[in-house]
Order: structure tokens, then C-alpha cells, then sequence
DNA sequence: AACTATTTATAAGA
DNA sequence: TTCTTATAAATAGTT
């Protein structure tokens, strides 16, 4: 792929060898990341230069991939894959540690934090990601506010019952709520009266302030969800 | 390389990916053994499909490669004090694997997955955060595009300072086009003056001020990067 | 498993 | 080194 065909033999220039190395190396870690990605699989690429500088990629961790690598090809393995074993520790926390700063950046960014370095494509990935979740996190609100709902649309309907049955023995009843939204989503009841049923039901959330928390502006009374219905 | 562009997701047919699968990995196969070849170095490749079947590469041998990695990676830890430290290993571990696991909760939660069993008003806070994420996010872009648009600035200027020149001489050239492509990012300009070459730039995207706007549907040409530090 | 239309990688040149 | 460009190579979608 380039101005020339690719003979497969050590490239004898020494300049060329040390670009086409700088090139190359770029080019399979990016492949070796597509294939990671795309198929779901578990990469690790080691490439150690003439020269002897070490490079590695692993999409779930270089070390976590080898140590799997290691394991699977046990039996092949001479004896000195034992006494590895005592270093064992030293896998595991290299491993989590750099698992733990590659999750914290991860959460920075999603949370909007430290984006100054990031390229214009990872930036406009993280705004896609950020959509989508929020889009699911809606989603799931809303599920939650609906579940709730019927369950207290069950409750009204029980004391309503309740109560008519009551009110056939006295005077007829003007049933009434000030507000109830059957297939919607809140229900708001405030019931003056004190009766049988419980006293005042308010269904539904109230803001819980937050330490990162743009508001919300409208005050939370109503069961409108913001941007839902363009969903 | 392919009849369409590629998007770095995890392809969601399963024949698809397996066959992708399989390509691909000859592919990187390929690749690494030409980096080995060419460029004289000592490339490892490990590969794990999601059914956790394993593949390898290594020019020398991929034990060989592992090993040496490992060492390398090992000196650059601390190894002096290491052993008399031990004790405080399982610490360290079992303390690290908690905030790994913490981490690993609160960044699902921001890529809206595993919600099912989050309170109402987690959610809630959960999708303020989102929405002032996305915010930053997309200022961030902003940022970098208004950057962009400025250097772009620069060379259209430089253009049409050439132009002019030129166009002493001879006819007015009708040098245009309306997308310019500068290191691969498409730009866009709108000239609403197609004469002179007074421009009036416009780049790129448009603010949307909902939380939930339509998502870009352009070619999302995307280098979401895990685990690996190019950026 | 082949076949292409395309995209992607990159060798060479600047 | 970095960028550009012509071209080789890889491969996604198709048959």
C-alpha cells in the first residue's frame, strides 16, 4: 500500500527501517484495536524495536491479556512459568492500577472533565456516547415513573372503592381529585379530607440537589420530562 | 477497506463479526509478521475471541517476547522494596479491586447501562450530570473547531492573497469548492460571497441546545480510543 | 469462499 | 519529523 510493492525482507536502509517501523507500528495498533473492538475480542500486541524499546497495547490491559495467554498455553510452558507465580502480585496490581487510571480518565471524560487534549473525533465519539446515555438513563426514568404510577393508580383505585361502597349508605359523592392523570405519568392527589385513605399522596420526584447539578429549572411539580418527547 | 466505511463499535450481527473476525485477524496477523520482518524487531501477538479461543503470533517465539515485555515493564516498577511490602499486597489489591469495582459501577452508569435497580432520584442527579457533561463536551468541541476555523482562516486568506495575484495577470479562476478537506477533518465552508474570496467560514457543526438533540448523523468517523494513550 | 467496490495503509517524495 | 500523494493492500458487503 504505498508507491512501492512491499518485498518481505529486512529493509536494508536504515532511515527507511526506522520510519516504516514508526508507520507500521501505528498502523497495527490501530489494528489490532479495530479488531478488538469490532469483534469483541481480547488483543494484546507486544512490539520490541531493534534497539530494544518496548511498545504493548492490550484493550483490557497488556498484562491481564498475557497472564490469560500464559495460562491457556500452561503446558507449553517450561518451568519457570512457576516461580512466576510469586509474581503474581506484582500483576495484579500493575494490572489494577492501570486499570483503575485508564477508568478514572474514562470517567473524567464523561463527566465532562478534562477534555482540553482530546482530538475533535474522540470528542465528538464522547458527545455520541453522552447522548446515548442519557437517552437510556430517560428511558429507564421514565420506566420507573410508569411502574410507579400503576401502582398507585392501584391504590386510588382501592380507596375509591372503598370509598363509594362507603357512600351508597350516605349521600351521593362527588368523587373528586384535583388532579389524576391516569395513562400519564405523575399523579398528584392532595386530598383535603382526611378519610380512610392515606392523607395526602404525592407521587413522584423531588429534585435532589447536587453538587454538579445544572437545575432542572422548572420547579419538579410537574410530570413533564424534559426533552422526552422528541425521544 | 471495504465498500463501507468502518465505525469502531462492536458489530452487533454475530455472523458478521465472526467473519470480520476472521479476516481481521489474518489481516494483523499479516501485518505483524511484516512489522517483524521489515523492520527487524520482536513482535508478540496475542489474540482471545470473545469464546475465549486463543491465537498467537511471535516472530521469535511469543514466550520469548511475553518474557522479556514482562521484565521490562517490571523494572519500571519500584522492585527494590516490593518483597518487604508484600504484606500490605493483599491490602493494596483488595482495596484497589473495590474502587476498581466502584469505577466500574459509576462509568456504566454514565454510558447508561445496568440502571435497572438505580433509584429515581439517582437517576435523576445521574442525568443532570449527563446533560452538564454533554455540555462541556460539546463546548470543548467548540473550542477546538473555532481553533481549527481560525487556522483554516489563515490559509484561505494566504489562497486568495495568491489569487489576487495571479488573477492580475489573467482571468478570474473559479478556484472553489465547497468542502475543503484539512488532515482529514471535513470542513465545511459556506461562501455566501462565491466571487471574491471573502469568506465567510462556517465549520462544522451547529450548537444544539437540547440535551437530547438529534444525534450527528454523519459518518461518525471515530477514534474512540480504550486503553490506549495516542490521545 | 470468491468477488469487487471502496476504504485504508503506506512508500516514496517533498 | 511531518505532510502529501500515488498506489498497494485490506476488507465490507455481496454473490
Amino acid at each position: 500500500m504505498g508507491r512501492g510493492k512491499v518485498v518481505l525482507q529486512r529493509i536494508e536502509n536504515k532511515i527507511n527501517r526506522q520510519v516504516t517501523f514508526s508507520k507500521r507500528r501505528q498502523g497495527i495498533l490501530k489494528k489490532a484495536q479495530e479488531l478488538a473492538v469490532l469483534c469483541d475480542a481480547e488483543v494484546a500486541l507486544v512490539i520490541i524495536s531493534a534497539k530494544g524499546k518496548v511498545y504493548d497495547y492490550g484493550n483490557v490491559g497488556t498484562h491481564k491479556t498475557l497472564e490469560r495467554y500464559q495460562k491457556c498455553s500452561y503446558s507449553l510452558q517450561d518451568s519457570t512459568a512457576i516461580d512466576r507465580e510469586s509474581q503474581n502480585w506484582h500483576f495484579e496490581v500493575a494490572n489494577l492500577r492501570h486499570q483503575h487510571a485508564e477508568l478514572e480518565r474514562i470517567k473524567k471524560h464523561l463527566s465532562g472533565e478534562d477534555l482540553h487534549d482530546l482530538s475533535i473525533q474522540y470528542l465528538q465519539q464522547l458527545e455520541d456516547d453522552l447522548d446515548k446515555a442519557l437517552l437510556k438513563v430517560r428511558r429507564e426514568r421514565e420506566r420507573q415513573l410508569q411502574e410507579q404510577n400503576k401502582h398507585l393508580q392501584k391504590q386510588v383505585d382501592e380507596c375509591q372503592r372503598q370509598h363509594s361502597f362507603n357512600s351508597i349508605q350516605a349521600a351521593p359523592q362527588s368523587w373528586d381529585s384535583n388532579a389524576v392523570e391516569n395513562n400519564g405519568y405523575i399523579v398528584q392527589l392532595n386530598r383535603s379530607n382526611p378519610v380512610e385513605c392515606e392523607p395526602t399522596l404525592q407521587i413522584g420526584y423531588q429534585y435532589v440537589p447536587s453538587a454538579t447539578s445544572i437545575a432542572r429549572h422548572e420547579p419538579t411539580q410537574n410530570n413533564y420530562i424534559q426533552g422526552w418527547n422528541m425521544l
